[in-house]
DNA sequence: GTACTTAGTTTAGACGCTAACCAAACTAAA
DNA sequence: TTTAGTTTGGTTAGCGTCTAAACTAAGTAC
């Protein structure tokens, strides 16, 4: 526990309350159902202590009793573990083609994933007033579902590619043609549930925070770099999101060096201009839906059509600079290859990762390890969740209800 | 008071202290004395917690009173003020030209600044075991200086260029041609003080903690860019270092786009290239000292020399999108121009600011405002001061003695 | 059945914050 | 000069939370 905000911000004992309810739930949530006794013992808590804890989160709905654990000699303890049945929490992921929501039970455990196509017209202020509203819907679809199921739901976030204020304005998407929208105002408006959690944030910050939960190890600075829509990067670094000043982090699609209208990382490692290289024929409009044309990619590739393995070398290449940016200016422990890139890793690694370890300042030493995402197209919405999830296992408890 | 340690870090008692003498002291850190009845009003403290905090303060040395403060109507108060006289902290900053030595107080007033050249010899095993030794030898000076005034040394912190491990150890410095030497290690050996807190962390990220302070709000995020050797960058945000997985952060140099040996940020933007540029006819090997051909750029272009102008600006230019990488990365409030920038500002700073803009992705709304250091060439040193005393004001108080 | 081992609760105590009260020290006004 | 009002700073009682130690509970070992 260690004062994080400069501004001067009392403590008193709910906070110690508070980080010590947040280490219980994090013992759980890392090491599964447990005894009080053996938490006790590994985090360092007073048996007592614990069982205080322990008793106000059974209380709260968070954790439940599942059983004996009489593994030894000696009396066997009572298992406990984490009660998904209480409450769940809810993320939605916006791209160009399509909206996905998916919902998470407290426990962690998946609930729902529903996709609906989600199309873009050409007018953008049309586009926008259209899109809040099968947002909105989709939302409270997902959310009367778990309700029905009995639980209440924590908090709804939505994933969105490019800068989102952390007030909950997207303040430019190119993907989806928006600027200035005032997401979080809209759907709260739409759902009409003032006491609901209602977030916006980037989808790759997002998918980020969900390879965290994946990996485990909530102390790894990790990057996770989506290719969605552009190039988007979400960084977590000493166990929190890298936020900035206004949360535009990680847009390292920009990324250039030379005259006005150089090529941009975007350009050069792109998904987008990947697929246009390697599918020439194809019309470019039907690329607005990505997944079958990187699909599309992947077959020629495992083909050995060589026009399409020297794309995948070149844009892995470019992404490996990208990457080596990246390395050199956050220093990541790991790097998350995600979405469209992991579905092509296979052809894409081996120039990454040689063109980052050529341009990393000391490869052996402080280089970033190069991973692919298991977590698929929806790893921000998976992350939408996941966001509320985290706020109670750091101690913000939901409100008695 | 919040959980930042994602491993399990159980809180107690001692922490909501820590945290609140914490917050007493930052309060009279930023806003000057202050009675015991305004720190309770404007932090929201209690009174009388606040009196048993600004005890045991006084009885640290950390505060004394300073007599009466009666301003307005009713009792006056007696005024709290930082105690400097019993602590004081050291700074060194290693650069390939020379070393520097600064010491501060706890109340933030400099004690001391020297100055010493260092010449790295060709051998470079040679030149690290001279340096490192001139460098304790330095410490050891400056330590003994404070003692002399009846100050305890709270720490001394070494900044150096390059990649330096949270350990102490230089990874790699090619400014001083250094690599894997544990500096911290050995220090610790010559000065043979096994209580002393000895740390070693990079120049840029020392200097960004001075600005931060130095700027006086201790939420900003900031960004400070160095040009002293290649070109680094120390990023604080949410009010704390960047540290990455091993402290290798900020390496803005290396950053390159295109094939294998493009040029980098460093050759494009560098003060190095910059100075080679603007001086054709000097001896390159004179440069090993930026400082005195920095100026001799400076008045060259204070006269108005066209080639020295197209210089700076093509630097500045550069410059400009090495910091919208940064911009568009990590989203900083403000942005650093350090030492030898801040010295060439008047003429780099209109095309970085140009180019700055054309490469974020959304300049009104999140672009970073570029400033220039007030701190010359000696902010990193004041960095490696201002470390300790930021660790007590976050509540690690020094042990009694 | 007795001894041993481990789990979880109870009890006593310490610590540090809060709220309420009180004395001190000053100004303002009668 | 007195009296009322205001603000400071300290004191006391009470409360919440953690810890240590004792105690009860529930199993295994022999």
């Amino acid at each position: 526990m260690k004062t994080t905000r400069a501004d001067p911000q009392p403590a008193d004992f709910t906070d110690v309350r508070a980080t010590n309810l947040a280490v219980v739930l994090r013992h759980l949530r890392a090491n599964g159902p447990s005894s009080r006794a053996s938490i006790a013992a590994s985090t360092g808590l007073n048996k007592a202590t614990v069982s205080s804890l322990t008793g106000h989160l059974i209380e709260q709905r968070l954790l439940r009793e599942t059983g004996l654990s009489g593994n030894r000699i000696g009396r066997p303890g009572t298992a406990l573990a984490l009660d998904g049945s209480a409450y769940a929490a809810i993320g939605l992921q916006v791209a160009a083609d399509r909206l996905t929501a998916l919902a998470l039970d407290f426990a962690g455990d998946q609930l729902l994933l529903w996709h609906r196509a989600l199309a873009l017209p050409g007018d953008p202020a049309g586009a926008a007033g259209r899109s809040v509203s099968a947002i909105a819907a989709l939302a409270q679809r997902a959310a009367s579902r778990v309700r029905q199921q009995g639980r209440q739901v924590l908090g709804i976030t939505v994933a969105v590619p490019g800068l989102v204020e952390e007030g909950g304005t997207v303040r430019l998407s190119p993907p989806l043609g928006w600027s200035d929208l005032d997401l979080r105002g809209l759907l709260s408006g739409s759902l009409r549930q003032p006491d609901l959690d209602i977030a916006v944030a980037n989808q790759a910050s997002l998918a980020a925070l969900a390879e965290l939960r994946h990996n485990g190890d909530p102390r790894l600075d990790l990057t996770y770099v989506s290719g969605a829509s552009g190039v988007e990067a979400g960084i977590v670094a000493d166990g929190r999101l890298l936020h900035g000043a206004r949360g535009f982090t990680g847009q390292i699609g920009r990324f250039t060096l030379g005259p006005a209208g150089a090529p941009t990382l975007a350009d050069l490692a792109g998904i987008e201009p990947l697929v246009r290289r390697a599918l020439p024929g194809s019309d470019p409009e039907s690329h607005t839906d990505l997944a079958p044309a990187v699909e599309e990619v992947a077959i020629r590739a495992r083909t050995g059509d060589p026009a399409t393995l020297a794309a995948l070398r070149d844009t892995g290449g470019h992404l490996g600079q990208g990457l080596a940016l990246l390395a050199n200016l956050v220093n990541p422990e790991i790097i998350v290859l995600g979405d469209h890139y992991a579905a092509l890793a296979e052809w894409i690694l081996p120039a990454a990762e040689a063109e980052l370890a050529r341009n990393t300042l000391a490869p052996a030493a402080g280089g970033a390890r190069l991973t692919t995402s298991a977590l698929g197209l929806h790893a921000a919405a998976l992350g939408g969740a996941v966001s509320h999830l985290d706020r109670i296992d750091t101690g913000s408890l939901p409100a008695r209800g």
